[in-house]
DNA sequence: GTAGTATACTTAACATTGTTAAGTAAAATA
DNA sequence: TATTTTACTTAACAATGTTAAGTATACTAC
């Protein structure tokens, strides 16, 4: 039954096809400004193809975040490999975090702002990537609570409020490019200093 | 020449009356499905009657945005008026201008996430409300510096890492209704705290 | 190798969108 | 009373997301 498999494989070629085509409109053009109809033309087949592989553009723009957010968490976990001491580790996921949001601008709004907005109510799913992210940013959180790096207190709350200050700066920087921001990299610097000596013990 | 003074002033009261028609629309529905005819209806008028008070449906949510600021300035500066220690004027403008967000999240998005889309690159203007606030920022951060309360550096920088935290964490409650948070008053007070502390000496 | 069926895609259409151009009725001016 | 200005509406445009119905093509079974 090697038909199946190819008939397979030919489908999600095209399903790859329809979600990177997607995902260039979408990012370089707004996801409002993308109809269904342009990335049809994109891919050159008729609009309602796309119906056949994907719900609704919100699930298109569903699937493209998940990319997205894989692309992050990879981002993050190689950077845990070396890892030398927590504090240095946290310091740089949190540059790679915010790094990876002004690199790819308008996937982190995408993923972190828009979507959140079409599928209202149902925040990071259990098992999601996007609770992958956070997982990852809650293991760091309790090694430096437990070697007391950190004062005493919530593992929950100190990861919540780490995420608060980077996805803050993060959005500030791209939604507001012609605001008179102190020199990128030492804002950037800042903040993450800022709160990581404001969580110590 | 009352007249002309009549006329101007009917043409004002139905601008208001647009204005907060739309304002409710936008808040209630989001800025994307609301539809000009929408709007139209709810004041009973023609739809295109509204472009002869807005260039078009941006200029609208301009001008909502430009309400909310003002709002916000004058949440905060009633603030100041009992000004006790900066420190504790600072924390308490945090926390209101966290709740301000939380109490009008779509009038907060609207203003700080959807609007910078759809007019980019302007930023804050010189004179616009906008700047207004961040200013109020500037000169409370600037007393801290001053009395040695933070640690010496940039008021700019000091100002907009403050900022980034609270638009961080109020943006996350907004969007994440349903992630695990912490007890929200506690994150909020952690995410001011652990801020303040580490931009203290 | 041919008949029937499932698959993959397209055409045509719907209601709704933001916006403009042309038209109308009423009010103000002379 | 005649004319101009003001305030608004009607009608239309092209574009949107999405659905229903139709059409080839590729596969399956005999």
């Amino acid at each position: 039954m090697g038909v199946k498999e190819r008939r397979a494989r030919e489908k999600e070629q095209l399903r790859q096809q329809i979600l990177s085509a997607a995902r260039e409109l979408f990012v370089n053009e707004g996801y409002e400004n993308v109809s269904m109809r342009k990335i049809a033309n994109k891919i050159e087949y008729s609009p309602t193809t796309i119906y056949l592989y994907f719900k609704d553009k919100a699930d298109l723009l569903d699937s493209v975040c998940k990319e997205t957010l894989l692309n992050l968490l990879n981002t993050l976990e190689q950077l845990k490999r070396d890892n030398t001491d927590p504090i240095e580790t946290l310091r740089k996921s949190g540059r790679a975090y915010i790094e990876f949001g002004l690199k790819y601008p308008q996937d982190y709004k995408l993923t972190f702002v828009i979507r959140p907005q079409f599928q209202k109510g149902l925040g990071l799913q259990e098992g999601s990537v996007g609770e992958k992210v956070f997982d990852y940013l809650r293991a760091m959180v309790s090694e430096c609570i437990q070697q007391k790096i950190f004062r005493q207190g919530n593992v929950e709350t100190t990861g919540q409020v780490l995420w608060s200050a980077v996805h803050g700066v993060t959005l500030l920087l791209i939604d507001f490019p012609d605001f008179p921001w102190t020199e990128k990299d030492k804002l950037i610097d800042t903040v993450i200093h800022t709160t990581i000596e404001g969580l110590k013990a």
